[in-house]
Parts: structure tokens; sequence; C-alpha cells
DNA sequence: GCTATTGTACTCGGATACTCCATGTCCGAGTGCGCACGG
DNA sequence: CCGTGCGCACTCGGACATGGAGTATCCGAGTACAATAGC
């Protein structure tokens, strides 16, 4: 899985509540990683249509939706992609004994459990929203915690 | 995902019940798979115990346990590594705000998460066996599938 | 004092190099089988 | 005819090239704010 998936998800996280947009370089320099190569994770987010972008000065980020009806799901398939990581190549049907394309109407075993796998994957990261991580957030660092990074994001 | 993964798969179906050896090149003819790269993952399967390597002439490869004691996950996890695919960079720990040393006592709540997708998508791969996705084999593609397979390997 | 205009500084967005891992390949080490030879 | 030794062909195992995706970066297009000039 690509490292940009949890720069994206701490972005959302301290972007939930922030009413003023917050520049990618503000939020670069908060998390101390690359400025350049965060943008590009928000531009990801941007064309998944999981944040606005807002131009000129006191422009910035913010979300689109209240974090409740952002899932984790949606942040990691916006930057990772939505393909699952299994891709069957119909194996079965090459060979000397391929299988002929009659005999294969259903998906081949394999992928059929490989995709119920991923299923199951998605369906724990669906379960989980932006809302839940920040409230998280507040339970184990303190409720302090998120209020001080916001204000520090409006300076 | 590694592609090899799948090829690993299906090489321990057609496996499955076979008593004689079976040498990597015509498990990689079979399928109508590149020789060299086959046998590299095979390599990966008999370090991680699942399969035995017998030497010279008439050898080959054979699986080590019962189709049914090995899951899907143990492949899975000898050919791809066993490492989950999300690795917590403790983004918390970093920049102007880090959270201090006694408050990261917990993990952080995204690795959190992601670990528990990680651990369904275990779950589901290990709870399905190659005895049975060969007997999904035979139930799809006729019961006398497997057997042709394993008598044109023993030629 | 109010408004239109212009300039500027700040923002994002896409196009551009670099690096590391997965892919793909090769040849050498080791071993079991078969044959030939001797008893 | 049987046992033993040798040679060989076949097997796996690890070391070696190659390509593409992730990583990291930069500069140009566009826009909102603010200062300014005019009414």
């Amino acid at each position: 899985m690509s490292g940009g998936v949890e720069w994206g998800l701490h972005c959302c996280v301290v972007l939930s509540g922030s009413g003023e947009p917050v520049p990618a370089a503000k939020l670069a320099e908060f998390h101390d990683v690359s400025p350049s190569y965060l943008a590009k994770q928000l531009q990801l987010l941007s064309r998944a249509g999981l944040v606005r972008s807002t131009q000129g000065q006191s422009g910035g980020y913010g979300l689109t939706r209240p974090p409740a009806e952002i899932t984790v799901l949606d942040v990691v398939e916006a930057i990772d992609g939505s393909r699952p990581a299994f891709r069957c190549t119909e194996v079965r049907r090459r060979g000397p004994l391929a299988a002929p394309p009659e005999k294969c109407l259903t998906p081949c075993s394999i992928a059929r459990v490989m995709d119920a796998a991923d299923r199951a994957w998605r369906e724990s990261l669906r379960a989980v929203t932006i809302a839940d991580l920040a409230g998280e957030v507040g339970r184990t660092s303190g409720p302090e915690t998120l209020a001080r990074a916001r204000a520090w994001l409006q300076t």
C-alpha cells in the first residue's frame, strides 16, 4: 500500500471541523513531510471529491462532507486506487489442458476466495469514518489535542 | 499483491493428492508460465515449509502436509511475505506539535484501523484450504478435471 | 467617502526526474537413477 | 546371476539483469485579497 495513504488520513483528521481552508504547505509543515509529495496526495483526494480546494490568498483545502460521512475506505481508494490487489489472469484457460470457455462461466475459485477477502478488508475500512478517528484521537491524546492542532493550522 | 501468488496457489491445487514429486518445469508447462520465475515462487514455498523438494532424476516438488491443512493464507504469506501492507510511520510524533512519548503508549488509531482490516483479510484467507479449492474445481469443472491434470503431470 | 481597477502575492494543478522493488532470467551445486563391469 | 562402482542426466538453489510503479520535485496557470487611483 502506498505510504501516502497515511498522510492523507492524518490530513483528513486535522481538517475535520476546520472551517477555514488550510494550505497544503501548512499541512506538510504540521506533519513534517515533503510538501511537494503531500500536494500530490491532496490532489488525489480532490479528484475523488473528498476535499475541495480554493485558490488565492487564504485558500487551501477543506473537507467537502461532514467527517462522519467520509470513511477510511474512501481515502484509501482515492489515493491507492479502487482496483483489487489480486487480479485473476485466467491460468485455467492456458496450457495443454486448458479449460474450454463454456466451463469458465463462473469466476475461478481462487479469484472468488481472493475477492471475498478483499471485500472483508474493504468492509472493515468502510466501517470507520474520519469522525471516528478524530474522536479516538481526543480519547487517547486528550480532548484539547485536536483543538490545538487546528489553532496552529490557522496561524 | 505479487502475481506469483496466483501461480503458487494453482501449483498447490494440482499438487494436492499427487503422490509422486512433480518437477518445476512440468508445472510451468502445464500452466503455460515462465519456468524460471515459477521456480522462484516454488523456492519460496519450499522455504516456508509448504512443499518439499527432492532432487535428482524423478525428483520435483510435493506438498509436505495434507491439502486440508494448508490454508490459502499460508501460500500468500509464503510468497508475498507476512508483513502487513500498512506500516505506521508515527506521524503523530513529528512536526511542531509532536505528541510526547508518554502519550504514545497505545498504537496510533489509524494504525489500529488498518491492522483490524488486515486481520479481517487474513482471517478470510485462513478459512479456505487447498483441499477446499480442489473440491471447488471438481464441482465447477467436473470431477475428472483434477485427475486428468495429475495424470498429465506424471507423464 | 465609495467604487472600480490594477497589481501582487499566494494558492493549486499537472508535467517532470529519480529510486527501489517486483519481475524475469541464467548458470552452478547437488543427487538419485541407470548402466557397465567384475566377481 | 548378483553386487558394486561409476557416469550422467536431471533436479533444485541462489546470484544476476531489467522494467515499471511509487517517490519526490519543480515550475506554470489561476485567483482572491489589498492597495490605489478616480469619481
